[in-house]
RNA sequence: AGGGCUAUCGCCAAGCGGUAAGGCACAGCACUUUGACUGCUGCAUUCGCUGGUUCGAAUCCAGCUAGCCCUGCCA
């Protein structure tokens, strides 16, 4: 990360605009419908436009694009702003609705009907499919390109008055029938829909397309570089024509950037509904899924979502990121930022044979080795404690250097112990794993300087705080990828684990909601906001170590 | 098939005529009171293919091939 990083081909382009004195200023936005939830996808959107603007001093500007009441609500222009504030994209004082200008959209129109260029037809949806041609056949022309200025001036201020039906008439830009892209052949720029919008209320029953009223918005604005995605480069013609044809004089200029996919997550919406119909998720928030409402949910920053798009980078090649880049980028933001505690997961009692019963004694251990800002704190210890199940073997395989029988390890901030065996239950279960400690070895090292191959964690049992941790796999099966061939998503039954009975050591107490830790040996986890009490903290894990598990065939 | 865009390591991605950056992933070694972290090492004689121009091409030209997008009164 040093100045010597190469510049992407937005920023390429922009230096190039102000070199040539095409533009003296940068000025973004980000558009979204408010339609649905943002997800991870967006993210890469705000955080490059927000952060053009800041890289050039310029500014950057929130716009809600409703300029079709049929699809928009409310409660998304909410969770929105809650987003992207969240993902630290500051839009100051800056937040428009494109609704705000739809008196002088209206009054584009109707300079473009004085200037010949735009005309009410009536043609009904299926009549204007027909007469558009097809990809490889020219468009025809619509039998009422025909009408004088004055007619059209007349008919579209009667499509405003509320004249006209839903789809009885539509006003349409004059450009080509016959180009080659299809966008061009005279493209409905206004249609009649009797709806209340969620901001204008009744005001109007005639609204802009996107194609017409998206230029216009970003002229308004005074944007100089609107930045959208891939799919829009056939209509960049079309935003080019707008705003000559409506003579700004600085006009803006858009550019296309392939969208950010990621491999084996559900981002479609209708699958989400889905999922959240069914109860496989328990809401748009659920953290299994990848909406930033989720991420944030689970223990996500904003910081490492915002690493996580500069990694990817901006191209315009199509591309999936993997999902282990994300993950890398949470461990990286979190490994110096959250406190590492030990937590117990899956727990099985370890009693130490030759300790004092009743005695216990407090042990101070280093927040984070790492940063030493983070403090360190006091924990108990005593004859009995919990430790991972998996933490113990009686017949361990090769390289296995935890808990087996004889085997001497060290439980971490504490002592060395050696272990002499388990007890059973009636099934074969191991109930208790039984050790000897070395009273010399406090602190977790031996003065006779000897040394152990295993280092574990543990938690004193009688001080312990009950907790319940869960762990998320991909939702999505690695393989077989986010659908099925018949177009089915494809569950992974086994993409949500609760573990109830986990055991916190007494520092956990305190936890709020969001709050991040690293279980020592287990990953990086964040104190669930909606399901955690105060009896009961809930976690959620966010990402585990690597590979801390595996173990050697 | 008419138009637009894209093709560089498993995944992202620099490169813009001078002889293939970097990150993720992966592998090995070292270190380690987390089998984590960290450190070191390895990982494209080759840039979708085929020709051409050039002393020299991933970079220029031509022709192919593959993928994505476009026939909403959605955005």
């Amino acid at each position: 990360m040093s100045e010597a990083e190469s510049k992407n081909f937005i920023e390429v382009m922009i230096d190039k605009d102000l070199a040539e004195g095409v533009y003296d200023t940068v000025h973004t936005r980000f558009p979204p419908e408010p339609n649905g939830y943002l997800h991870i996808g967006h993210a890469k959107s705000i955080l490059l436009n927000y952060g053009l603007a800041q890289e050039y001093n310029g500014k950057f500007n929130m716009r809600f694009d409703d300029t079709n009441p049929t699809k928009e609500d409310l409660e998304f222009v909410e969770s929105i702003k809650e987003d992207i504030q969240w993902l630290g994209a500051d839009w100051e004082d800056r937040l428009f609705f494109a609704s705000d200008y739809f008196g002088q959209m209206y009054e584009a129109a109707v300079k473009l009907i004085r200037k010949g260029k735009a005309y009410v037809s009536d043609l009904t949806a299926e009549q204007i499919r027909e007469y558009r041609g097809s990809l490889t056949e020219p468009g025809k022309e619509d039998p009422s390109s025909g009408r004088t200025v004055e007619e059209n001036l007349r008919l579209f201020q009667e499509m405003k008055d509320g004249k006209y039906a839903d789809g009885e008439k539509v006003l349409r830009a004059r450009i080509d029938m016959t180009s080659p892209n299809i966008n061009m052949r005279d493209p409905v720029i206004y249609r009649v829909a009797h709806i209340t919008h969620h901001n204008t209320g009744d005001q109007w029953c005639i609204y802009p397309m996107y194609d017409f009223a998206h230029p216009i918005e970003d002229a308004i604005e005074g944007i100089t570089h609107s930045i959208c995605t891939l799919e829009f480069e056939d209509h960049r013609p079309l935003y080019d024509w707008v705003v000559r044809e409506l003579e700004y004089p600085h006009p803006p200029r858009q550019i296309e950037f392939a969208k950010l996919y990621l491999k084996n997550v559900v981002t479609g919406k209708r699958y989400i509904k889905k999922l959240v119909q069914e109860g496989i998720v328990d809401g748009w928030d659920d953290p299994r899924l990848v909406s930033i409402a989720a991420l944030r949910r689970r223990g996500f920053t904003p910081e490492s979502i915002k690493m996580f798009v500069e990694l990817c980078g901006v191209s315009k090649a199509n591309s999936v990121a993997d999902y282990a880049a994300l993950e890398y980028c949470i461990r990286e933001d979190l490994k110096a930022k959250a406190p590492r505690y030990m937590a117990i997961l899956d727990p099985v009692k370890l009693i130490i044979d030759n300790y004092p019963e009743g005695q216990t004694e407090m042990l101070s251990a280093v927040n984070n080795p790492e940063n030493e800002e983070l403090g360190s704190r006091e924990i108990p210890f005593g004859r009995e404690l919990y430790i991972e199940r998996e933490d113990f073997m009686e017949e361990p395989p090769r390289k296995y250097f935890r808990m087996f029988p004889g085997n001497e390890v060290r439980l971490m901030n504490a002592y060395f112990v050696t272990c002499t065996g388990c007890v059973k239950d009636a099934d074969g279960r191991i109930t208790e794993v039984h050790c000897t400690y070395d009273p010399a070895s406090r602190g977790g090292n031996s003065p006779d300087g000897r040394k152990v191959k295993g280092t574990i964690h543990w938690v004193e049992a009688s001080s312990s705080v009950p907790a319940q941790v869960r762990l998320y796999e991909n939702i999505i099966d690695e393989e077989k990828g986010v659908y099925n061939e018949d177009g089915s998503l494809n569950l992974n039954p086994n993409s949500l684990t609760v573990m109830e009975d986990c055991r916190l050591e007494p520092a956990f107490a305190g936890a709020k909601p969001y709050d991040r830790f690293q279980f020592v040996r287990q990953g990086f986890f964040s104190v669930d906001p909606r399901d955690s009490s105060e009896e009961k903290l809930v976690f959620n894990r966010i990402v585990s170590l690597k590979s801390s598990f595996v173990l050697p065939k």
